[in-house]
DNA sequence: AAATTGCACAACCGCCTGACT
DNA sequence: GAGTCAGGCGGTTGTGCAATT
């Protein structure tokens, strides 16, 4: 496996590769397209498979490609982007144009899970160090078997789907459930949050949604933002597709996204699910509270969110400008029931408004420290 | 100057899935 | 239904280069 059996019949050349392969490689298929790729090399006059051909095409000879290095925007987006798909690169990459799963899989291990770690964040759960190793204590003292650590701290369970667990993936296996948008949304400033805490709010039913815009979106299982995307169905694709458009055509069903008004939203939560208890979870009660309290107390700390979702660029401001396709070029009423573009939209407002909140709150601070 | 180390990137490997026979 | 092939994905390894010792 791997290496297709025509990797066997005849001696390919490995390793990298040469401009005049490269060369050959681009003039064919700018000619003729790729076609079938294993009869791509033989057509081009090269020594080489034709995975291997289809791999240099897509990482490197692809003309729409962005070369350099990704910018900060760029990088905050993968993030957030990972912490709702986990490592499902070609997705991710899917939202990146110009950008190649592979390059983007080897910026996350090389770069941005470093600096992730760095600020005691763990790449794989988006959740800070302190808080897993809070939960491991709780399970020591539960004497509880390591092998099963506790899912989740916060009391945010997925309701019951009648979808078996199997065939949901959540984004992150070592994740264990950790639903990781609220760290993802977590208040980027320094007091930020201050007179507008319930910036998201998440309630029995899977939806979430904001208090400072008129929208919502839903899913049914919180721990699973993604219903299980059969990865043929995905990859098999003609075309790269916007996550929206994999999130709709994916969905089992029951799973569904919406949009309308957060004051009607409690209309979600007549489910009877005696976890939720008839009741909406508070944004930030999912917030880990040492964040909240550095937060509230305007110190300087390196778990902050902020300090690596620095946020210079609204995510959708960003979004737009990276991926027309997915916010500027979609239909109005495909859009709407789009609950991740939507967020993503919130997501900019939220950061709008929470500088301006930020801003002010910076001002009172100077006032009090005057006074 | 030579050896070592660390990093970023490119390419390969193993596996999965769908289409086809 | 079983076998084969091709396309695609994620994980891992290899390579080249710059910085450091």
């Amino acid at each position: 496996m791997g290496r297709h059996s025509c990797c066997y019949k005849q001696k390919l050349r490995k390793g990298l590769w040469s401009p005049e392969e490269d060369e050959k490689l681009l003039k064919h298929i700018t000619k003729y397209g790729h076609g079938c790729w294993s009869s791509v090399p033989k057509l081009a006059g090269l020594q080489r498979c034709g995975k291997s051909c289809r791999l240099r095409w897509i990482n490197y000879l692809r003309p729409d490609l962005k070369r350099g290095t990704f910018s900060q925007q760029e990088e905050n987006l993968i993030i957030e982007l990972h912490g709702i798909l986990g490592n499902r690169w070609s997705q991710i990459a899917a939202q990146l144009p110009g950008r190649t799963d592979n390059e983007i899989k080897n910026l996350w291990n090389s770069c941005i899970k470093k600096k992730l770690r760095q600020r005691g964040i763990d790449p794989n759960t988006h959740k800070p160090f302190a808080e897993i190793e809070g939960q491991l204590a709780e399970i020591d003292s539960a004497d509880q078997p390591a092998a099963e650590p506790e899912p989740m701290k916060h009391p945010v369970q997925p309701p019951e789907t009648g979808i078996p667990n199997n065939s949901v993936r959540p984004a992150n296996s070592s994740a264990a459930g950790y639903f990781s948008l609220p760290n993802l949304t977590y208040s980027p400033d320094c007091g930020s949050n201050i007179g507008q805490i319930q910036q998201f709010w998440y309630n029995q039913s899977g939806k979430i949604f904001s208090n400072n815009s008129n929208s919502e979106f839903s899913f049914n299982s919180a721990s699973s933002l993604l219903p299980s995307v059969p990865r043929s169905t995905v990859s098999t694709s003609k075309e790269p597709k916007p996550l929206t458009s994999l999130l709709m055509e994916n969905s089992p069903s029951g799973f569904y996204w919406e949009t309308g008004n957060s004051s009607n939203s409690s209309a979600s939560s007549g489910s009877n699910d005696p976890l939720f208890d008839g009741s909406i979870f508070q944004w930030t009660q999912l917030i880990p509270e040492r964040d909240t309290n550095v937060q509230l107390q305007g110190e300087t700390d390196d778990l902050k969110w902020s300090e690596y979702l620095n946020g210079s660029v609204p995510l959708s401001t960003e979004l737009q400008n990276q991926n027309p396709e997915l916010c500027n070029g979609m239909k109005a009423e495909q859009f709407g029931i789009d609950g991740l573009g939507i967020w993503l939209q919130n997501h900019q407002q939220q950061q709008q408004q929470q500088q301006q909140a930020s801003d002010n709150y910076g001002k009172d601070c100077q006032r009090d420290i005057i006074c």
